[in-house]
DNA sequence: ATTCATAATTATGAATTCAAAATGCTCTTC
DNA sequence: GAAGAGCATTTTGAATTCATAATTATGAAT
């Protein structure tokens, strides 16, 4: 009955998918488990139509699993998922890396730059540090400049968080992850693309800041630069 | 009324997205125009509502853009965009077929021989050879083994498939093509990664097959184009 | 004739209703 | 006590209905 559900500038349905995918990272929302349209619905006080569309958005995600005339389900992500998944986000990074090395503006660089200095001086706080470290990777995405690749990683990244059991993040590895960042910083001001895709690599490789423990692993390394170069 | 709409394995939303994209792809809807939902509902018979459905499905895809309250327009797909998605194929592919060269059981390389006999039998036939090549990147995909790669490329190719005017393929490049994935044929059976990484490359920076002719190669250079100044 | 305000129409977004499939629950039978 | 048929309940999938935003059409005033 409570009819106030207003308009924000997104859709209802968008709505609806995001504060499933919370639920879901939070593990509110067990992986496997069956999904009550019904419980639902009525919990946000809408009904299931919008609901339904944002789950069927959700699937095409993977957050969610349709099963034929029997709904949905939260998608159960395996060890080797997230491996698989882990593995296309350096790649994509890695790619962006080189591209903003090769083509971003200078200001944009000192953007970069500017994160950088924040995430240097917040090496105390962790929670500010993770914050800021994904600022940083976003905007590198955004300035990388092909919306189709920053909606992938947006869409890895989501999945990545849903079997994040905890974002570990040895006190150790977050000096380690700040030292690879500068080296990453320095190629890319340094305009080095088959550097700048190097070092990004190499931070991954190193496992990231939020990897869980055991699926970093080996993510093909011995490739050497995957790029074109615009010299020849 | 023709209330026969009933069938098996798929959802109606699943089928009513599919012949939606065939219609896109066909150019039979316009890039850039409106989707009349309750004409096509109509047409296939159909309520808005599962239709509505297959619209959010293809919105997640790229195919489709929703509006806020004024609903659903074909995705109109700029050259910048297509040079975008193609660079993405480009880096996907070449992973893919690093991936298998390394990991892949001999029965799927063997069976990956077996396509690129075929296509070479059937470089007279066109549309046989687009086909066949066709099964044999997919092909290749799945061997990767690694299922979100796998959904990703099938995503930006529909994304290409968009706004391909023409699949054009001149006769010498269809021999050309041929030659490139004999090059990628014998890395892969050398089991040699980094090699038949750059023969997949290669072949996505020599135009592939069914590319638009300008959009392939020049990369963007939006920005005050940066030179890159020869490795440092 | 042009512009602005307002009414009528149309289309979207969401709730509700309806049909049918899946599940489970009871009661019978052996 | 176990197995299974048949009925009741639950739940999905889809059609229909409803409210409101957006668009178009109409008409008055300058």
């Amino acid at each position: 009955m409570s009819t106030d559900h207003n308009l924000g500038r997104h859709a209802l349905y968008e709505e609806v998918a995001e504060r499933l995918r919370q639920r879901i990272f939070a593990r509110e929302l067990i992986p496997g488990s069956w999904i009550d349209e019904m419980k639902i619905s009525q919990e946000y006080g809408i009904s299931r139509t919008p609901l339904r569309e944002a789950l069927k958005v959700l699937a095409t995600e993977g957050l969610v699993t349709m099963k034929m005339r029997r709904g949905a389900y939260v998608t159960d992500v395996s060890d080797k998922d997230l491996n698989d998944v882990y593995h296309l986000l350096a790649l994509l990074e890695s790619d962006a890396a080189a591209q903003v090395a090769q083509f971003a503006r200078p200001e944009d660089i000192q953007e970069l730059q500017g994160l950088h200095s924040q995430l240097k001086q917040s090496v105390k706080d962790r929670s500010a540090f993770f914050e800021i470290n994904e600022r940083f990777h976003m905007r590198l995405l955004e300035i990388g400049n092909n919306k189709w690749r920053t909606q992938m990683v947006i869409d890895l990244r989501k999945v990545m968080k849903l079997n994040r059991q905890n974002s570990l993040l040895k006190s150790g590895r977050l000096e380690e992850s700040l030292l690879e960042h500068q080296a990453l910083m320095d190629a890319l001001a340094a305009r080095n693309p088959g550097l700048s895709l190097q070092k990004m690599q190499a931070h991954f490789a190193n496992g990231l800041e939020a990897a869980t423990p055991d699926v970093v692993v080996p993510v093909n390394a011995p490739h050497q630069s995957v790029l074109v170069t615009a010299e020849g």
